[in-house]
RNA sequence: GCGAGAGUGGCGGAAUGGCAGACGCGCCGGAUUUAGGAUCCGGUGGGCAACCAUGAGGGUUCAAGUCCCUCCUCUCGCACCA
C-alpha cells in the first residue's frame, strides 16, 4: 500500500474540476471571504517564491471554505511589461505570443499544484477586455484633474531608450535591467496621476489597517509618504520685486538663516545669474549637476557643492541681506525647491557654509552648553533655547516653531504647512507592451482625449521587431495616424503606454466582475465581495504596488465603484525562499545537481564552498525547480514542506531533507489510514466510556482545537502541522484489535475523519483520497470543518508544577478545578519540597490555577 | 546615520511572564529483512552529579527566551526630503 501522489493528485484534480467545487458563483449563499494572492508576472515558469505564496493563499481559501464561507479565490496575470519586449528583441517572438504562451504554461503549473482557484474569473491585464476599462478610468481622471501632463526630469536609460521609475534605478545609479548602463536625467512631458492629493488619506488609512497589516509594512509606507510638518516662509528679494518661498521644518531657526540654497533646476536660479552677470559660472554648475544621475547627485556622502548666483534676498525677521546660492543637494521636486540655510543647525548647511566661508549664527542654544560658531564641529540639530532671535529669545525651540510661524502669518510672510516626500505618480512609459494611453495629439487642438465610444485603443499587432530599442509604437505609422476627434484633422496617437503598476492597481476589483462588458465594475457586486479580506504577497511590494492600489481604490471609491476606503483588510507578507549556495573555486556558482554527494564540483572535482542561505535566484544557482519537485514528490509534499518549515512571514530555508520529511509524513498518514480503511469504513459512530476511548477522543478534539486556532487566529501553520503529526503518532500506537473492537472502533473512526479534515487544507489530494477510502460521505473539500468538543478539550486532571525559590522541585496532579488550599497541602507534603524548605521560613506563595505553585522561603 | 525585524540544540523551528527545546530533520539503538532501502518502535541540549543553558551584560519579578536599560551581530527598508 504505497503512497503514490502522482496518481492520487491527477485523479482528484479532475474530480474537483468536474464538480466545480472551486467556483465562486456571483450569488452569495454564505458569508463571503475574499482571499487573494498577488498575481504573477507571466515570466515563463513558476518559481519557489510563487509556490510559497499560492500555497499559503490556498491553505486559507480551503480552510475558509470548510469554515462555511463562500470563498472568492481568483488568479490572473500581470501580463504587460518589459520582459516580453526584451524577449521579442532577443528571439523575434511577438510579445503577445510570448506572453500568452507563458500564461498557458504557468496556468498548467498552478493547476498541478492543486491551488483551488475559480478559473472562470481568470484575467490577463494585456487583454483589451481588461485594459479598455483602465483607459476609461484614465479619461475620468483627466476630467477630474487627477491625471495631468507635466514636464518632468526623469530617469532615462540609454539602453532601454525609455524612462525608468526611481524604483527601477539601482542604488549605484545604473538601470535595473542593464546594470552597466548609467541612468541619466532627461526632461520629458509625462502623464502623472495625482496620488499626492491622497497623501494624507493614505497615511490616515493606516488606522484602519493597523492590526491587519504587518507593522513593518505600514512603517515603510509611512516613510515613503514622508509627511513632515513645518512652514512656508517667503523671503523678499533684496533688489527689485519678487520673493523666494522656502519650506522648512525648523521655523524656530529662522533668525539663523544666513544664506539661501536653490535647486539648480529652479527657474529663479538662472534668473539671478542673468541679472548679476554670473550666467557663465552658474550655467556651468547647473548643467553639470542637472545632468548627473540620481545616485551621483543624491548619494549620502556626496560633497556639498554650489555656486553663488549673484542674487540676494532678505531674511524676513532679521532684515539681513543674504546671498542666494545654487546647491547640488537641493531637490527641485521636494518642497519649493529652495531652502533657507541655517548652518548652525543643519548639517548640510553647516558643511556648505564652511566650504564657501558663509556666516554661521547660533540661534538655538542646547542646555548647559555654549555653542561657538568658530569651534563647532558640526551643526546642532537638537532642541534648545532660542538666542539672538529678538523677541523670541529664551523661548524653548519647540515653542519657537509655533510662535515664529504665527508671527510670520501675522506679517503675511509665511504659514504653517505640511510637505510629503511622496511624489505624483508618473505613469508614462515609452514602451510597446503596455496599455495605450487613450489620448490624441492634435496640432490645432492640443491634447484630446479619445472619446469613450472609441475605446479601447488597442495595441497594433503587426509590428516588425527589428528595432533594438526605444518604443516601437512611435514608428507604427498605420496605427498612430488618426483624425482628431475634435477637429477632424490628421493627428497622432499618444505613443506612451501605462506603467504596469496601473494594471495591478485595480485587478482585485475586476476579479469580482471579470466578464462585465458594459462597465468596468458593477457597484452592487463590489459591495457583495469587496474588499479583499486577506491579501498575501511579498514585502517587495510594500511601497509601490500597495500604495498605488490603495490610491486607485480610493479614487474609484470616490467614483462610487470601489467598496470601502481600503482595498485589503488584512495583509500577510510572506518571507523569501532561501537556499544555501555552492560555489566552485573554478566554475563559480553551482546548481545543486552540479555538486556530487561528497560536496565536489561534478565538472572539475574541486571541493565547492558552501555559502550561507540566500534568496533563491538563478544568478546564484541556488534554485529548486517546482515542477521537478512536484514530479518527484507530488504537490501535497511541496505544500506540507513549505507550510511546515517556517511560519509564513519568515524566510524559509529550503532543505531537501525537509522535503523528504514532509513526504514521509504524508506516506505515514496514508499508510495509517489506507491500511485500516476497511475497519474505519465499517465502524459505527458509537463508543463506550472506557479510558481508552476517552484517551483517543481527547487527543482528537484537543488536536482539532489547536489546529483550528493555529490556522484561524495565529496563522501558525507550522505548529498546526506539528499537532497533526503528534496525533498521527498517537494513532499509530493504538493496537490493531482496537480498530475493529466495537468499543473503540467508533472513536477511532471519528479520529480518522477529523484527522482528514484537518489534513485537507494542507494536503488536499491525499486527504480527499483517504476520505474516499474510508467511505466518507461526498467530497471532503465540500465538508464543514468539524467543531471540537469543549468537554473533551478541557483537561480533567492537571499537573501542577511546584517551585521552591524559582526552581522546579515537584509536580502534583490534581483535579482541574482544584483550589489553592488543596494544591498547597499536596505541594507542601512533597518530600522534595520539604527538603528545600526545611529550616526556612515560608515568606510567600503564589498559585497559578492549574499550572504552578511557587514557594518563596529563606 | 535613521527606522523595522531577527538572534534559542548539529539543523529548521516550538513556547497568552509559569516545567525552554513541541514537531520535524540529522544522529544512535532495537524490530523486520539474505542484505541494503523502505517501514514500525525507542533514545537524543551540556554535565557523573549538584546544576548549567535562549547573542553579551545589567535590571524588574516568587518566576524572564518573553518585560525594561546598555551593547554586539545579522537581515530588510529609507537615506542630502530642508
Amino acid at each position: 500500500m504505497k503512497y503514490r501522489p502522482q496518481e492520487i493528485e491527477r485523479k482528484w484534480r479532475k474530480a474537483w474540476d468536474e464538480a466545480g467545487v472551486d467556483r465562486c458563483p456571483d450569488a452569495l449563499s454564505a458569508p463571503k471571504y475574499y482571499c487573494l494572492e498577488m498575481f504573477p508576472y507571466p515570466s515563463g515558469r513558476i518559481h519557489m517564491g510563487h509556490v510559497r505564496v499560492y500555497t499559503i493563499g490556498d491553505l486559507l481559501a480551503r480552510f475558509k471554505r470548510m469554515r462555511g464561507y463562500q470563498v472568492l479565490h481568483p488568479i490572473g496575470w500581470d501580463a504587460f511589461g518589459l520582459p516580453a519586449e526584451n524577449a521579442a528583441h532577443r528571439h523575434g517572438t511577438h510579445p503577445a505570443k510570448w506572453t500568452w504562451e507563458n500564461i498557458a504554461f504557468m496556468r498548467e503549473q498552478l493547476r498541478q499544484m492543486g491551488i483551488s482557484y475559480d478559473w472562470e474569473r481568470e484575467i490577463a491585464t494585456c487583454s483589451p477586455d481588461y485594459y479598455r476599462w483602465e483607459q476609461l478610468f484614465f479619461l475620468w481622471m483627466m476630467k477630474d484633474g487627477i491625471a495631468f501632463r507635466k514636464r518632468a526630469t526623469l530617469n532615462w536609460c540609454g539602453e532601454c531608450q525609455t524612462v525608468l521609475a526611481n524604483e527601477q534605478v539601482n542604488r549605484d545609479g545604473t538601470c535595473f535591467i542593464h546594470d552597466q548602463t548609467p541612468v541619466t536625467q532627461k526632461e520629458l512631458d509625462q502623464w502623472f496621476l495625482g496620488i499626492t492629493r491622497y497623501a494624507e488619506e493614505l497615511l490616515e488609512g493606516h488606522r484602519e489597517l493597523a492590526g491587519g497589516w504587518p507593522e513593518n509594512i505600514l512603517e515603510m509606507q509611512r516613510n515613503w509618504i514622508g509627511r513632515s510638518e513645518g512652514a512656508e516662509i517667503r523671503f523678499p528679494l533684496a533688489d527689485g520685486d519678487g520673493e523666494i518661498t522656502v519650506f522648512t521644518t525648523r521655523p524656530d531657526t529662522l533668525f539663523g538663516a544666513t544664506f539661501m540654497s536653490m535647486a539648480p533646476e529652479h527657474p529663479m536660479t538662472m534668473e539671478f545669474a542673468r541679472k548679476s552677470g554670473r550666467e557663465r559660472e552658474v550655467r556651468e554648475f547647473v548643467g553639470r549637476v542637472a545632468g548627473q544621475d540620481r545616485a551621483a547627485r543624491t548619494g549620502e556622502d556626496q560633497a556639498k557643492e554650489g555656486v553663488f548666483t549673484g542674487g540676494y534676498c532678505v531674511n524676513p525677521v532679521t532684515g539681513n541681506r543674504i546671498p542666494v546660492y545654487a546647491a547640488n543637494f537641493v531637490l527641485y521636486e521636494y518642497g519649493t525647491g529652495a531652502v533657507m540655510a541655517v548652518p548652525a543647525h543643519d548639517q548640510r548647511d553647516f558643511e556648505f557654509a564652511k566650504k564657501y566661508g558663509l556666516p554661521i549664527v547660533v540661534v538655538v542654544q542646547p542646555e548647559g552648553e555654549a555653542l561657538d560658531p568658530a569651534s563647532m564641529p558640526g551643526a546642532h540639530e537638537g532642541p534648545g533655547t532660542l538666542v539672538r532671535s529678538g523677541e523670541f529669545d529664551g523661548m524653548d525651540s519647540e515653542d519657537g516653531k509655533k510662535s515664529i510661524t504665527r508671527h510670520l502669518e501675522g506679517k503675511g510672510r509665511g504659514r504653517a504647512t505640511v510637505q510629503y516626500r511622496l511624489r505624483d505618480w508618473g505613469v508614462s512609459r515609452q514602451r510597446y507592451w503596455g496599455c495605450p494611453i487613450p489620448v490624441i495629439h492634435c496640432e490645432a487642438c492640443g491634447i484630446v482625449p479619445v472619446p469613450e465610444k472609441d475605446l479601447p485603443v488597442v495595441l497594433p499587432e503587426d509590428l516588425p521587431y527589428t528595432r533594438e530599442r526605444g518604443n516601437p509604437l512611435a514608428s507604427a505609422e498605420g496605427w498612430l495616424r488618426v483624425p482628431c476627434p475634435a477637429c477632424g484633422k490628421s493627428a497622432r496617437r499618444e505613443t506612451d503606454t501605462f506603467d504596469t503598476f496601473v494594471e495591478s492597481s485595480w485587478y482585485f476589483l475586476r476579479y469580482i466582475d471579470p466578464k462585465n462588458d458594459r462597465a468596468p465594475l458593477d457597484p452592487e457586486k463590489m459591495r457583495r465581495f469587496g474588499p479583499v479580506d486577506q491579501y498575501v504577497g511579498g514585502v517587495e511590494h510594500a511601497c509601490m504596488h500597495l500604495i498605488y492600489a490603495r490610491f486607485f481604490h480610493k479614487y474609484l471609491r470616490d467614483k462610487g465603484l470601489a467598496p470601502g476606503n481600503e482595498p485589503f483588510l488584512r495583509l500577510l507578507s510572506q518571507g523569501m525562499v532561501c537556499m544555501q549556495t555552492s560555489e566552485c573555486p573554478k566554475h563559480g556558482w553551482r546548481y545543486p545537481e552540479e555538486v556530487d554527494e561528497n560536496g565536489a564540483c561534478r565538472q572539475c572535482g574541486e571541493k565547492v564552498n558552501v555559502g550561507r542561505s540566500m534568496k533563491m535566484s538563478k544568478s546564484k544557482r541556488n534554485v529548486v525547480e517546482p515542477s521537478e519537485l512536484i514530479e518527484r514528490y507530488g504537490a501535497d509534499t511541496a505544500r506540507v514542506f513549505i507550510l511546515f518549515a517556517a511560519p509564513p512571514e519568515r524566510d524559509l530555508d529550503w532543505s531537501e531533507q525537509g522535503v523528504e520529511g514532509a513526504y514521509r509524513f504524508l506516506g505515514r498518514v496514508y499508510r495509517l489510514v489506507a491500511q485500516r480503511a476497511e475497519a474505519v469504513a465499517s465502524a459505527s459512530p458509537v463508543w463506550d466510556d472506557s479510558a481508552e476511548v476517552r484517551r483517543i477522543r481527547q487527543a482528537t478534539h484537543r488536536t482539532l482545537f489547536k489546529v483550528t486556532g493555529d490556522i484561524e487566529e495565529r496563522f501558525h501553520f507550522n505548529t498546526a502541522i506539528s499537532a497533526v503529526m503528534e496525533m498521527v503518532n498517537i494513532l499509530y500506537l493504538v493496537e490493531d484489535p482496537a480498530w475493529t473492537a466495537p468499543a473503540t472502533a467508533g472513536a477511532l473512526r471519528e479520529a480518522v475523519e477529523i484527522l482528514l479534515h484537518m489534513l485537507f487544507p494542507f494536503a488536499p489530494h491525499v486527504g480527499e483520497e483517504l476520505w474516499a477510502r474510508i467511505g466518507g460521505e461526498g467530497l471532503l473539500c465540500a465538508r464543514p470543518w468539524p467543531e471540537a468538543d469543549a468537554a473533551l478539550v478541557r483537561e480533567d486532571q492537571v499537573e501542577v508544577v511546584v517551585q521552591v525559590n524559582g526552581k522546579v522541585r515537584a509536580k502534583v496532579t490534581v483535579g482541574a478545578g482544584a483550589g489553592e488550599e488543596e494544591v498547597r497541602a499536596l505541594a507542601m507534603a512533597e518530600t522534595r519540597v520539604r527538603e528545600h524548605t526545611a529550616g526556612k521560613k515560608i515568606r510567600k506563595t503564589v498559585y497559578v490555577p492549574g499550572k504552578l505553585f511557587s514557594v518563596v522561603a529563606n
